[in-house]
DNA sequence: TCAATAAACGCAACATTGTTGCAATAATGT
DNA sequence: ACATTATTGCAACAATGTTGCGTTTATTGA
């Protein structure tokens, strides 16, 4: 395996998404982080991070990418569901809830996204 | 109702997204109506079919926002899944399909966006 | 501890994607 | 055919993401 370090900037960076009750967009780190580095870097930072699987990506129903930390490190399902509150803009992992899909054998998954959009519990 | 006039980008861009067997991106309907109108109109007029319930959203795993039609009208479920084929690119509705979730009742769900990647049939 | 190495960084410049205001145009009802 | 106003084009902007390159810095081994 390649070398990867453990920068400044990418250990704040998982501190921040670890954190975080919710997932977060790069704009919202770059403002968390307050200008510890540049834009770029968070950009690579997460990169990195997502190749090392200590992150994953939520995708909004609008589109907007956003990162949560992955939690336990042993049998962590990358199939789960997020949910996208409208009305405090949060996105969260839905931890316990798994989807049942059954698909045509044809198909061969990769990756996945499950994002449901509407009221959370807080906001309702 | 309020009064949307059907105008000549309109109806070319419903038909292209209605006649082709893959979800098209803003990008993508672009490419295809080759200068015919101006890229915000294209942006106004997908806003337009969303609300008119003639289009509905697709977002990849990578945050890409791409556009199919709506099939039946009767009862048509926005739920369904889609398929993301990253060997050729493009997406489309696994209509049959329909995701079985439980989540916990506080939850209030809008919308959903369920989408896969992987290799579709054609590439396997 | 210190020097060598290459991963990671900052910066600038660019590409892509999406939004807004306003004057000009064109689709509809009469 | 005409008046009304939804829609368009254009320009300008904002937001988001990418790339190249010279500099910095985390790590390894002497």
């Amino acid at each position: 395996m390649k070398l990867t370090r453990n920068t400044q900037a990418k250990t704040e960076i998982l501190h921040l998404i670890q954190k975080s009750k919710v997932a977060l967009s790069h704009a919202e780190l770059q403002e968390l982080l307050n200008g510890l580095c540049d834009r770029v870097t968070i950009y690579r930072v997460l990169e990195r991070l997502l190749t090392e699987d200590k992150i994953h990506k939520a995708i909004t129903t609008e589109g907007v990418v956003k990162y949560a930390a992955c939690q336990s490190t042993e049998h962590h399902h990358h199939n789960h569901v997020h949910f996208n509150c409208t009305k405090c803009n949060t996105t969260s992992c839905l931890d316990g809830v798994e989807p049942q899909i059954q698909l045509p054998l044809e198909y061969k998954v990769e990756t996945s996204n499950f994002t449901l959009s509407g009221i959370c519990p807080n906001c309702n």
